[in-house]
RNA sequence: GGUCCCUUCGUCUAAUGGUUAGGACACCGCCCUUUCACGGCGGCAAUACGAGUUCGAAUCUCGUAGGGAUCACCA
């Protein structure tokens, strides 16, 4: 049997850092398995629906690198079809036209509510037609039995029929339903396994019936666990950035984002934490995955961001520096920021954290103006100079400039640290740095002296 | 409230009847060291609670507590 999995976003807002988790687990099984992953997109709330939102989910599923195996499917194209679906339901008899007005059916609600039995309209067994009002068509649940999901996730799962409630498949507006297009779609394109959040975990007992009256091939279910924030409530703004892009902005890559967003709530269940994409791929497995929500831990991702970032060939590092600061270096400049950048970045969490190091690395006649450090230099500024003048003569390589360095100390008589932090300064203006050696040989000894043998 | 699901270190998780309950992140300490980091070594820390089954329970059963999902002419 040929795979096909799907993602199904509603184009409402951005995509969501759950939704995106939701993508990756069916990308990656399709994948397991020589599959197709589709991604449509539910648009049948025109309201609500917004092209910015459709633009928002292919630029995240995109920097994901979760994209669709065929063209993106809009699902408002084909709501004709499912519209005939749900009057073939109500010609065999499995779906019935209900004349309910809003008042009659707020008071059924709240009765339903009550008592605990799912709505079910007085027009179910009535088929008296009264043409002059409006209508919606809902489906005619069986009352007796029960159903049973055997879910990759939640295990075996069985409801009884009878707290079904009659869903609308047909609005009064001649619209279908998301109960009703969902299924229909999902049978056209030959979804064999439906992943999806735990919160559609009602909605599938509900919408099995539907497959069962049309004799329709059933699909294999696999519900997820929401991700919730660090107080075990449903993830919202409140806990922190949830739109995926966010991230992007922020400076996470989108391997690292990948990794992380994979392990909250699948492992590898080997004891290393590696969640390279080749190894995933073939261990992927549904049956893995917790039933239990997990929350977001920004901590943990900015650890495994910082790995991605320390594992990266430099000059993909460079491109996504110099494309999100928009830089424009000439050869110096760019062998600077690179060979200094292996250094840099096992100093940040994300690479936009870089931006401190940019203007004394890139300008070449930076000087440090913050006034207590200046205050420092000033002080200090015959040693600088002497350590300049010193540099002048020495041949550039680290361990002449090196050897140069404790040669200078050693005559003086004084510590390291009686002179590295102030040199540390008057090259970088920063008081935490790359060690000195290696900042001065990659300045270069023009950029070097400049900074050394001036006059504070 | 009805229905369904969940509960192992602070967090993500491993252990599918027998382990000193393992790993990772975070935190703390030590080492390395010219700063800050990286790295190395070590430490702290969990089976929600209560019964039962069993020679033996994190694991099976029941109950309690807590949490979550859902109950739209939204998706």
């Amino acid at each position: 049997m040929k795979i096909v999995t799907r993602f199904a976003p509603s184009p409402t807002g951005y995509l969501h850092i759950g939704g995106a988790r939701t993508a990756i687990f069916n990308y990656l099984f399709a994948k397991k398995h020589n599959g197709k992953y589709l991604v449509r997109i539910e648009d049948t709330d025109k309201k609500r629906s917004t092209n910015e939102a459709v633009d928002a989910i292919h630029d995240g599923l995109n920097w994901l690198g979760v994209n669709s195996s065929e063209k993106i499917i809009y699902q408002s194209k084909n709501l004709e079809s499912h519209v005939k679906v749900a009057y073939e339901l109500l010609e065999k008899g499995f779906a019935y036209k209900c004349f309910l007005n809003p008042e009659e059916l707020n008071h059924l609600r709240t009765k339903s509510r009550e008592n605990g039995i799912p709505i079910k309209s007085p027009w179910r067994n009535n088929n008296s037609i009264s043409e002059n009002k409006e209508f919606v068509i809902r489906l005619k649940m069986p009352l007796n039995g029960t159903t049973t999901i055997n879910d990759y996730v939640q295990g075996k799962v069985s409801v009884k029929n009878e707290i079904l409630d009659d869903m609308i498949i047909l609005r009064s507006d001649k619209t279908p339903t998301y109960m009703l297009s969902s299924v229909v779609d999902d049978n056209k394109m030959g979804i064999t396994h439906i992943i999806r959040g735990d919160d559609h975990f009602n909605n599938a007992f509900r919408q099995i019936q539907i497959i069962n009256f049309l004799k329709w091939d059933k699909p294999l279910y696999a519900h997820i666990p929401l991700i919730h924030g660090t107080d075990g409530s449903k993830l919202s703004k409140r806990h922190g950035a949830t739109n995926l892009i966010d991230y992007h902005n922020m400076g996470y890559t989108s391997e690292a984002m990948f990794s992380y967003l994979l392990q909250l709530g699948w492992t590898t269940r080997d004891d290393e934490d590696d969640y390279e994409f080749n190894k995933v791929v073939k261990l992927f497995a549904l049956e893995n995955i917790n039933k239990s929500p997990a929350k977001f831990d920004i901590k943990k991702l900015n650890n495994i961001n910082s790995r991605y970032l320390n594992n990266m060939d430099t000059n993909n590092i460079y491109k996504l520096i110099i494309e999100r600061f928009e830089l424009i270096l000439n050869i110096h400049q760019e062998r600077r920021l690179k060979s200094l950048l292996p250094e840099l970045l096992k100093r940040v969490d994300v690479y936009v954290d870089l931006k401190d190091d940019f203007e004394w690395i890139i300008e070449d006649n930076f000087l440090c103006k913050d006034e207590n450090k200046l205050k420092q230099l000033k002080e200090n500024n015959l040693m600088i100079n002497e350590i300049g003048d010193l540099l002048k003569n020495c041949e550039w390589t680290k361990e002449t400039i090196d050897h140069c360095l404790k040669t200078y100390i050693q005559e003086k008589s004084i510590k390291f640290k009686d002179v590295g932090p102030i040199i540390r300064i008057a090259l970088t203006g920063k008081t935490n740095s790359p060690d000195l050696v290696s900042i001065i040989y990659e300045l270069g000894c023009t950029i070097s002296l400049n900074r050394l043998n001036y006059n504070y």
